[in-house]
DNA sequence: AAGGCAGTGTGCAGTCACTGCATGAAAGGT
DNA sequence: ACCTTTCATGCAGTGACTGCACACTGCCTT
């Protein structure tokens, strides 16, 4: 499943090419699996050797993951826990980006079930999130009850999937086409208004 | 598609009653349309007249909607914007509630794409929902800017989302086996607490 | 009574995503 | 040169879903 040697990782990296590349020619839907493969001359076998699924060939290989610095300055922060918790938002930029993310994101916005599985994959860091939000609430309040801290990061951690959800829904249509970060400091201040409220 | 007259509805009826009744008895996934369509004694054809997707079948045909009274009380509330939000999550109970709804729940708690897609159906109320807010933005603040108040709504209508997530995850897992509208309860009292950090 | 229309179900044949299994070829270390 | 691991493949199947043309059933009109 996930090859590791560098021949399957160029094949690998010529599939989510070419997945791209068709998804942006001819859209989402009318790409098939075996289109992708007759591009990238393999067989469709191989295809599902390399990715479970085509949505995941589309959205690619490498997952998002929290930034270590990032992590400690909010367990250390001393802020309002929802805007701190926004920190945790890994966004990918600069070189550090995966390549191609803003074609990718141009496909993802059009289709709702995309952003869900990419929302899912993100939320697989949901264990090491909640730890952190865990360890943050620890610091803040030595002697908290476990059973709270435990609720309070997993519903802190639910909310940071709907802060993902608005930063890259269209909600704020002035921020088209601005890349993850600016979109992320955007809904930070409107969480920071909201709050206010 | 959305078939109307009482010889379909029956029939969708059917349909729904023994998709769920078949899933409840060999699991969610061992359950084919073919099987489902033997039971009711329809073609598959028939199936798709009625429910776009297998999973539509057992998610059921009544949408949630937003409860009026509810809005009402909500626009003109004047605590805790977020808080106040909660009142707003559609919770079926006892008489309204779509029949079998705790059967539906159990399934849908073991399937993780089933509880996306229930969401996402929810948010088909995202619209209205985000009127609502923004008429209660309004009432509290006459003075406010229109864009402003616009992304103020859709991202409380995001985090609702994610309120609904934690309500329905197993994250209080005291809460398992109880009602929707306790498991909001403590959603609320766990929200209560973060936002006082 | 005859004809027509709308609502509903059906059979068929096909597309597409995805899987298990067994086999083959190439890479790379020894 | 030998052997093991890694990759790729072919095949044959399953299961969800669609388009199409056709058939049956009322019911309404004339």
């Amino acid at each position: 499943m996930a090859q590791t040697g560098t021949r399957a990782a160029a094949t690998t990296a010529a599939i989510e090419e070419a997945a791209l590349d068709l998804a942006l020619a001819h859209g989402y839907e009318t790409v098939t699996v075996d289109r992708i493969c007759e591009q990238v001359g393999i067989s469709q076998r191989t295809f599902f050797n390399h990715f479970p699924t085509k949505d995941d060939a589309i959205l690619g290989r490498e997952m998002p993951s929290i930034d270590e610095r990032a992590a400690r300055a909010f367990v250390l922060a001393d802020g309002p826990l929802l805007l701190d918790a926004l920190l945790l938002i890994p966004v990918p930029e600069g070189d550090a980006a995966p390549p191609r993310m803003d074609e990718r994101m141009r496909i993802i916005a059009g289709h709702p079930h995309l952003l869900a599985r990419q929302i899912e994959r993100v939320s697989t860091l949901e264990a090491e999130l909640r730890e952190i939000i865990s360890q943050r609430i620890a610091h803040a309040d030595p002697a908290g009850d476990d059973a709270a801290r435990e609720s309070e990061s997993a519903l802190i951690t639910c909310l940071m999937g709907g802060m993902m959800r608005f930063a890259t829904s269209e909600a704020s249509a002035a921020r088209r086409g601005e890349s993850m970060a600016s979109r992320v400091e955007e809904a930070r201040g409107v969480l920071e208004r909201v709050l206010a409220r």
